[in-house]
DNA sequence: TTTGGCACTCTCACTCCACGAGTGCCAAAC
DNA sequence: GTTTGGCACTCGTGGAGTGAGAGTGCCAAA
């Protein structure tokens, strides 16, 4: 997969290239690429570099008479060694912000603020990953009881996060019955790791077997229930899918309808984003180059976002291929900060 | 708007238009008509009745050389009066009624199992809006103490819906103090109805101002906030939506753009579903009819659902107007029952 | 190594044309 | 009076043909 070193003329010329084709969307010739660069060189000698990047692989011509279309190769090569960022407008950055602290009430809206806004100012669809919680801590648990032999559980989190599982039960409880039972648990439970709970649970178990306490064995139970019932919320924010229709750049009505069939499915894109798992900063899929065909022609810009200093999430804008990285990738890296920063209360959130 | 009375003849001959056109999708000229209808009829003859039709504006013809196709009020017209259903297929309802009721744990996953037998079942974009729970009676309140000046308030309703609100308060609350608000209020409170609750908070208020009760006071505002924040949780429920992108009859991409921007902001959606809140049972949409334009092309099958008798939402199916009326309305219709059985437990959810 | 020249290729837009489908109308038939 | 057959007419569709334009590859000269 190594490539012949490319020399610096070459690499300057593919990135022009690249770079008038991302912004008009029409294969470019020799004769354009002369002219729209510094160094004067005619089209015939650009003709033969071009020849070459061909040969590479790094670009393609549709047809004969037709200019030249980079590959995703080239592409990949473009963002990995040739592309120059953009600077962020400073009025966007304030509008992000603005947003996003607006939004920090709730986890929830924060979330779809923030997709929101990537598909607003990129005008393609944004991504947002509900954060996982992996090291939440358990704060309380409540039983209520609801008619009908059900039992209603309530696990609050100390970040806030509450989730609530409806359990059909054998029997009725009654409401004080219940609240001895959250009582009982809450003590034993509280700061424990939300992963760990069910092996504090065990531990439990076996201490009040001994007891025959039976009270505080159906209380475990209960819990272990509504452990089981691990809220299957959906994961994914996704916003603006609708920016995506008609762009002349997505290709056939085919494809758009499987690509939005992977936004209803959800799978595939939640498969891509947790590749991103291992990188630290802002990562890029191109086209189909991940194996997923939904996505070809499109392109897939991705970044872990923090909370406290750790990563609790992903989130990214799917567009064209052709899109101007430049100010995307850009756009992407400081809304996962922003986003992070907004999730982390304590520090400026009173201001 | 009143018609020119439509004799037999021409009625049915429209309705074979209709349903010829629905079926093969493509203008329907008077030879294939006088072959298909049972009446025996020429083509010159039929042309004689098409002009007719044309005329009070139930058919119209694309060109000159072209068939004829079903304008709205053709199929206004139809659907209202010529439209023969179809039987519902066992196998289907079957179908229905049993991933509804394996999906009958929980209100949410309900909803969108609907949503998606309805997109699946029709091959079109299936929608359910949340119930309304107007008359849902406040069980329990509970306040849990988050860190950073922040109180998380959960009202339990009687039917075992939930809402969570993180409130940002002016000074760190104790987990005991909250307690002792919690048990207040649950006590004053438990049985209004949601929709009561503010008013019973002001009559508290009113009382214990005379008092001096500071602590009843502050419990008092905690809720007020909390139910000042109530969800504004998503509350439609749109799936199978990449079912409509290729679908030759949505027209072009404009258009298509337009209708899953509608899809995004769901609020048009919303309006129409609204006005069908004073019919019983199926209403129908057609095209633009309603001055929404993006449902140009399209048509919009709804159903009020009940819980306990009460209409609590709507479902509906939306999909192009050249659709086929005689299978999906009796399937929107046989959903809505379904749903509302499902949501309605106790007769026959422990069977 | 770069450049100009030249023949070649391919797409695109346009026109022309024949075909088929379907209509409207009229006069004859029932 | 309704129905029918006939006929001229209209219009969209698809295929063939064509010229312009863009761009290439290659070669020989600079």
């Amino acid at each position: 997969m190594s490539l012949p070193p490319l020399n610096e003329r070459a690499q300057q010329l593919l990135k022009a290239l690249i770079e008038r084709y991302i912004s008009e969307g029409v294969p470019v010739g020799s004769r354009t690429l002369s002219q729209a660069t510094p160094f004067s060189l005619s089209p015939a000698t650009i003709r033969n570099v071009m020849a070459d990047l061909e040969m590479m692989g790094l670009i393609h011509a549709p047809h004969t008479s037709a200019g030249r279309v980079p590959t995703i190769q080239g592409y990949r090569l473009f963002i990995n060694q040739l592309l120059t960022m953009r600077n962020l407008d400073e009025a966007q950055v304030d509008f992000l912000s603005g947003e996003l602290r607006q939004a920090s009430s709730s986890r929830q809206q924060l979330i779809e603020t923030a997709s929101q806004l990537l598909s607003h100012l990129t005008r393609y669809a944004g991504l947002v990953t509900l954060p996982r919680r992996e090291h939440a801590r358990l704060t309380q648990i409540e039983f209520v009881p609801l008619s009908g032999r059900r039992v209603l559980a309530i696990l609050v989190m100390d970040d806030g996060e509450v989730q609530n599982r409806v359990l059909p039960v054998s029997r009725d409880y009654s409401s004080s019955e219940l609240r001895k039972y959250s009582a009982l648990l809450s003590e034993q439970l509280a700061g424990q790791e939300a992963a760990r709970v069910r092996e504090a649970l065990l531990a439990e178990m076996d201490k009040v077997r001994s007891d025959l306490n039976t009270l505080m064995l159906e209380a475990i139970q209960l819990t272990e229930q509504a452990l089981d019932a691990a809220t299957p919320e959906p994961d994914l924010v996704i916003s603006g899918q609708s920016n995506l229709v008609g762009l002349e750049d997505m290709g056939n009505l085919a494809r758009m309808k499987r690509l939005f069939e992977a936004f209803e499915t959800k799978r595939d894109i939640l498969h891509l984003l947790d590749q991103s798992e291992r990188a630290e900063g802002v990562q890029i899929f191109i086209g189909g180059e991940s194996g997923y065909d939904p996505f070809e022609g499109c392109s897939l810009i991705t970044a872990p976002y923090r909370e406290q200093g750790r990563v609790v999430g992903y989130l990214g804008v799917i567009g064209p291929t052709r899109m101007p990285y430049d100010r995307v990738i850009p756009l992407v890296d400081i809304t996962a900060r922003l986003l992070g920063a907004a999730m982390s209360p304590g520090l400026e959130t009173e201001g």
